[in-house]
DNA sequence: ACAAGCCTTGAACAATGTTCAAAAAATTAG
DNA sequence: CTAATTTTTTGAACATTGTTCAAGGCTTGT
């Protein structure tokens, strides 16, 4: 029943991710209201919360979004099997991809999902899924039957990356400059995947 | 004139902080608000808001004596001129206390400074004061004169720790319980060091 | 054409941060 | 000590938020 209905529904489902995509990306999570989503598609709110059961999920597949955008972006690099080198492309791609993003990729930052749920597996597919691309990167550096030290050091580097971009984000390392961000990411995966090499 | 009102000023501000401190130590960012916390002090919101500005800086504040009470822990660990034995022992004192005190940790992590407005001199200072001690006991692996250096991978290493902490903390890694957590802390740190040692 | 069910609407509710005129309290002047 | 003045506190009021839900409209199957 309904073919058409879920056509609609998934219309609107498509369309409020667009919009909110387009508001964030101008205002970041401040400005992302129900109800300047409902207008910008021309709907009234309860309409929204037909379709999502709360903000917070609506926000959480927008986070989706950008972190599918940023796995096809990862796409575009092609490995050549030297982990360091690997590992910096990957890296740079990230950063590239978090600059010309800076708002929509701010939202992942400070969206805080409520602590009473888990996130919801699909969701957290879209993040192993990025994570994978990392590890690829690093898994020469690892034996093969290794898989989780080969997964919790990818873990690792991209938490990093996460702390290092989200605290110089957010001006709590004082004012750092895009220079110094690329130089501080540098000095973490130099090292890291050196001690990494050492171990080896 | 006022030595009386200011006495009074900086008695609310007190009392606004410890309870603030103890509203967020129970439900977190989420149950701090201006209302809950004037009646927990017997004011009414309005006096909150002579006093702050506004709740952004109250919570600034609360985060600012977090900080203290992590310097304060920091303070307890006899540095012994090792490097990876010192860094291992101040992110231990870390770990403790923010899985001590994880919702005031939480607070940190989730309150988001309105991006207009630079960060206060006096917060940075704390901030840069917990880095410090990191920076000391990081400092046998560099120069005397390689002050930033220094400074810069003691950044890296704090922001490394903060991402794991906090992608950790709102599952953003999976589930990751309190010995895998220690355990990538540990990757991190060894690793990390153990390329800085190469450096030098 | 009609009935049954689904969808959309937007007014309504509770809660938030924040403001500000008026009341209360404290301080100063006479 | 009283009156005037200054400061502080109050809490009702405002704008906005997420969220709900009865009422009405639209779609669909027969």
């Amino acid at each position: 029943m309904g073919k058409r209905a879920d056509l609609k529904r998934q219309q609107i489902f498509e369309r409020a991710l667009i919009e909110a995509a387009v508001i964030a990306a101008a205002d970041g999570l401040t400005g992302l209201t129900a109800r300047r989503i409902a207008k910008r598609i021309g709907c009234s709110v309860g309409t929204i919360y037909n379709v999502f059961e709360n903000l917070d999920v609506l926000i959480l597949h927008l986070n989706g979004r950008t972190l599918d955008a940023l796995f096809d972006a990862l796409g575009g690099i092609a490995p050549g099997g030297k982990p360091l080198a690997d590992v910096e492309a990957v890296v740079r791609c990230y950063l590239e991809f978090t600059q010309a993003n800076i708002n929509l990729w701010g939202v992942i930052f400070e969206h805080v999902w409520p602590k009473d749920y888990a996130l919801p597996d699909w969701y957290m597919l879209k993040v192993q899924r990025v994570l994978g691309v990392l590890e690829g990167a690093m898994a020469p550096l690892f034996p093969a039957e290794a898989t989780i030290e080969r997964h919790r050091a990818a873990a690792v580097l991209w938490s990093g990356l996460h702390g290092l971009c989200s605290l110089s984000m957010s001006g709590k390392l004082g004012t750092v400059d895009q220079g110094d961000l690329e130089e501080m990411v540098e000095l973490l995966i130099d090292n890291f995947i050196a001690g990494l090499e050492r171990g080896a």
